[in-house]
DNA sequence: TTTTTAACGCAATTTAATTGCAGTTATTAG
DNA sequence: CTAATAACTGCAATTAAATTGCGTTAAAAA
């Protein structure tokens, strides 16, 4: 782990007033490099359970209502979290196979809630989306 | 319950290979009329508990790899299932505050997928996306 | 340094979802 | 119409994700 990437975290943390501990730096450290949606799970094992599942839980969720990490659902029974870099929207396509996820990049984030927005008839803010992509990828196809 | 409504159900059953139970055929014609996102819970106090979870659960499983009924993530602990009316591809705007959920029409479906089957390096095939909007309500907004 | 309180970890709990199995019932074959 | 087959069902028990309570630790403020 570099020195700068440290300080990014530290920073990160700071500016959306949490403390600047072990275990915090860590996992947004951790989440920013994997840069990939994870579970609890995945996290757990990947730091050598040095962190408790209740941590993670209890920091995942700060970090979600911050808008640090979102929440990704992959249809199936766990919650993935990724890091959210703030010049890098984008969305999923899964391998119902394997598992193996591809980045989308092509996600005109603000067209598509305007759209949505001006088609609704019942709603005033459109805070945002999910959007996931299920197929097979060309390795599971051969 | 229409006599007519039953049938559709019968036949949709019989045409997926299924038995025409009575359980299942309530199960799915609540889900015809409901006609948006409902979890287990939803469904067996709407129908009096006159199935078991494990029978909604095994029968919900057998209709989403059928198509016949899909799976929805409204970003809390629950999966959602909602019936698939062939003709009737939509989504959904999620309140945060309220739960309320308005259908969303224009989804381009065969559009999205071309373009990022288009965009992607690793897949061969798309097969169903999932694309959700969260925000605020008039009603909450007041 | 002292005080305050966010963050942590353990244990216990809650809730969604799954599994095994015995009994039932819809369908097929005779 | 009857018997055989296999899908479907329900109960009990289990698994696994996520949450809660609480005493302790440690970061930040005073």
């Amino acid at each position: 782990m570099k020195h700068k990437d440290i300080s990014v975290c530290e920073d990160l943390l700071k500016e959306h007033g949490y403390r600047v501990t072990k275990g915090r730096v860590t996992l947004l450290s951790f989440l920013m490099h994997r840069n990939r949606p994870l579970s609890v799970g995945d996290i757990q094992k990947d730091i050598d359970y040095t962190l408790d599942k209740v941590t993670l839980y209890r920091a995942l969720e700060d970090f979600t209502s911050s808008k640090i990490v979102t929440k990704i659902n992959l249809q199936d029974s766990a919650t993935y979290y990724e890091f959210l870099h703030k010049d890098h929207h984008h969305h999923h396509i899964i391998c119902e196979k394997c598992g193996k996820i591809e980045d989308i990049e092509n996600c005109n984030q603000t067209n598509l809630q305007k759209e949505v927005f001006k088609s609704s008839k019942y709603f005033s803010v459109i805070n945002s989306h999910s959007l996931e992509f299920f197929g097979i990828c060309k390795a599971c196809c051969k």
